[in-house]
DNA sequence: GCTCATGCCTAACGAATGTTCGTGCGGCAA
DNA sequence: TTGCCGCACGAACATTCGTTAGGCATGAGC
């Protein structure tokens, strides 16, 4: 998945382990035994390579939250994209992202509730400067009269939140059924319901 | 004197203070004394009104279900209504719901993890049958060319979603702000997000 | 061959958790 | 009055939690 290549291998595991069981648990539910069990390892061991659960939940966070504005940075500075293929390839990016790696989806809008307070702080400005990104982007499409006029925050929300149930599936899907789902969501957000 | 409304005014306070804590902290993080305190009394006097704390979960995620289908099954029934506003009505119910009880979707689509396994089995039966009869609507809509043509469980998903932030959303809005935040997002969802 | 860090173990810790127990108090029915 | 019942209490319970301490093995570098 996502934790950085240049940690040992047994961090790695123990990342990736709690990174599943807090997508399927939450942070709250899931025991550092549990983290520890699934690793194949005693709890205590843990803290041979992580000095407390939260801190974990910490790398987990920041990790997810660099991945997200690197990826935003990215599209936004992209001279092949105009404004509006822009929005689209941020959206393609939070899809494709519920479908490789669901537990930043829900780190993203759920678990960071858990950190404690001074490290929820940066998390949150984080999130922030995403969000503004995206709604920034929102607002320049506006401007331009490629989208619906309205409140930019209000619609980036909305979007965010649409694909959030995508990370919860259960069900593997094939790369065709990926690329089906994708098409669809982005459809419906793009194009709407209804047929005029 | 409470208005009765079937429960007695302990612990239909109770079960208010339960349901506010489990939606800001969540349901692991909220303690039977978190509980207890937030409505004045102790710890152990709350199992003079409920055997455990699971049944409180258990009774805030039923009563929830059934509110969702209740609501359903009326707009299904209603003759005043056509297919297409009975779409619209639907999704405005999931909109007014997180304003006046967010508890709701957070339950509906987050907390019911917590329950036991036999609770959770006859929650997931309602929650199937409610989304089964959502679907059921989008189908009959695509079936009469009034909604674009696709999977209607990924457009259910996708609409139950998308609405999903406005229940943490801890900013208390204005009957105006909230009616122009719903005409926003219906407007969204059925038009779409680009100017064509 | 010695050192030393690394990674894992067993054992145990204090704190917090959900829950039970025995009790007391006030109101209502007999 | 008597007796019961609903509701509340403080104390204590067993369990689970995150975490620490101390020790033992391994293997790389001198």
């Amino acid at each position: 998945m996502m934790p950085e290549s240049g940690l040992r291998p047994r961090k790695k595991d123990i990342l990736e382990k709690a990174a599943r069981l807090f997508l399927e648990r939450g942070y709250k539910s899931t025991s550092v035994r549990d983290i520890a069990f699934a690793t194949g390892i005693e709890a205590s061991s843990l803290y041979s390579h992580f000095p407390s659960k939260e801190s974990i939940l910490e790398l987990l966070c920041h990790e997810c939250a660099d991945r997200f504005n690197a990826a935003m940075d990215a599209i936004l500075a992209s001279a092949a994209d105009n404004d509006l293929s822009r929005i689209t390839r941020v959206l393609e990016f939070h899809i494709d992202t519920a479908f490789e790696d669901p537990m930043s989806g829900t780190v993203f809008s759920d678990e960071w509730k858990n950190l404690p307070e001074d490290k929820k702080v940066s998390y949150l400005e984080k999130k922030r400067n995403y969000e503004n990104k995206f709604s920034t982007l929102l607002a320049a499409l506006m401007d331009k009269g490629l989208i619906v006029k309205g409140d930019p925050t209000i619609k980036m929300n909305t979007l965010i939140s649409s694909v959030r149930w995508l990370h919860h599936s259960k069900k593997k899907y094939t790369a065709e059924e990926k690329t089906a789902i994708k098409k669809e969501i982005l459809d419906m957000l793009t194009l709407g319901l209804l047929i005029e």
